[in-house]
DNA sequence: CGGACTCTTGATTGCAGTCAACTAAAGTGG
DNA sequence: CCACTTTAGTTGACTGCAATCAAGAGTCCG
């Protein structure tokens, strides 16, 4: 396997997800393959970058699940955002800054440190990439600000219900999981602290959804067994997903 | 007064608060005011913009409160972000999209429609302007993520006092309300809808928060009376508000 | 002066948090 | 390979924050 395959596989999910953004060529897909160098492991609970860094470069995660959290002055955790294999952790990073929060480890992880002129430079010379990008910022923006609703406007077991339902779509946009079926190794405590409840209310809500049939948990996967039924307990529309397509690059 | 003097005029809080992200010159300030046009009314509960449009141009607010939302399924609604005068309804707008949420109107609204294709050519030719946008993008993007960990993690009073905090500041930069007494026209209705409570715990959180000595209303006006306490009790940490300027433009 | 909001208050309900104990599973080291 | 520790999940009892329901009081405005 030559060096440039390597490099595609280990950056797979992220053009895989890229895809869905702008129509890459071969060669946009390689240019993209080349940002992502040095893979580095981190391990379950700690931290793939603190509080007040000033990064040269943006965490892209390759294996595992990562988290964008702050603790408060009283101790309690926020999780921000999930990202999963092919997600850059600094959607925003385009350009650099101080980080206002810590990205965690929820599993063990695997990441690349993309170095944030090459992307730029990448990006400027290319405009599907660049458009892919913009696409990719605009998603994250959009799984933000649904979950702002989510901790707003949604029950405990609607939240829930709901994450199951993001995720069933974003790890088939990374070609993780079966339709219906993926491996879920995030503990309930982080779930908690993502959802804004305590670990013993996940614990009852998902039984909930586990009496009600929507889903079941086998080791670390979990099946939700009507979509279509989940989706409409939870609320859920898939639009904040992809329908925010940018038109700039193209003729509109 | 001429013209440009004019739209100096209907622009001031834009410009006002973009410069502190850059250093803007005075040729800079009117190439910001000359990106805005034609300043139309809207009056209170009325949409600035509505869902699924596919906007051309981004509202900027000139005077009066606005705030982005989502309506669920169930009828609930979600504010996302309350939008000030001097703020771009859709940071993220530097390129077009299918609107997501809706814009409304907080009070009667007067805004501005700043054409994308002229916001963008200005950006792209003047490195300050650029900065100063990029800077305004990560605040929003810090407010929005602000106001998620105040839904997830901070009870209901402590949600509110940390609105009147970013408020205070937010008002400050463009020059609105003095140093800890502000206007504060939002009907606790809205109030509820943003802080993801009901109408009737709005109220009581207020009461609270007028026993403790730390805030007062008359009329339309709030005032806080100990800043520094009022943050204590709010666990509110000004970081998200202005510690990410950008230095992508700078020389670092 | 009537009507539409908006705010306020009281009574009641219920969702979710807290506390605590226990079980299960997964590492770890002797 | 088995004690021992750590982490994760589960259950029950109780508490409490915030929602809901309902009625009344202010305010603004045509």
């Amino acid at each position: 396997m030559t060096l440039i395959e390597d490099k595609k596989h280990i950056s797979a999910s992220f053009v895989r997800k890229l895809r869905h953004g702008a129509a890459l060529t071969m060669e946009d897909e390689v240019s993209l393959a080349r940002l992502v160098q040095n893979p580095r492991p981190v391990p379950a609970r700690a931290d793939v970058m603190s509080h007040n860094a000033k990064p040269r470069y943006l965490p892209l995660i390759l294996e595992g699940w990562a988290c964008r959290y702050k603790i408060l002055e009283n101790g309690k955790r926020q999780i921000l955002a999930v990202y999963l294999p092919g997600d850059l952790c600094e959607p925003f990073g385009l350009l650099p800054r101080v980080t206002e929060h810590a990205i965690g480890a929820l599993t063990d992880v695997v990441y690349a440190a993309v170095p944030l002129d090459a992307l730029r430079t990448t990006a400027h010379d290319n405009p599907r990439i660049a458009q892919a990008l913009w696409w990719d910022l605009l998603m994250a923006s959009g799984i933000e600000r649904e979950h702002l609703v989510n901790l707003g406007r949604r029950t405990a077991t609607e939240r829930i219900a709901h994450l199951f339902c993001e995720l069933q779509i974003r790890l088939n946009m990374i070609g993780l999981g079966e339709r219906n079926r993926f491996e879920f190794p995030v503990p309930q405590l982080d779930v908690s602290d993502l959802m804004g409840l305590s670990a013993v209310h996940v614990n009852r809500c998902l039984q909930e959804l586990k009496s009600l049939g929507l889903i079941s948990q086998r080791g670390r996967h979990v099946t939700l067994h009507d979509v279509e039924k989940l989706r409409d307990f939870a609320l859920f529309n898939a639009n904040y997903l992809n329908s925010s397509q940018p038109s700039a690059f193209s003729k509109d």
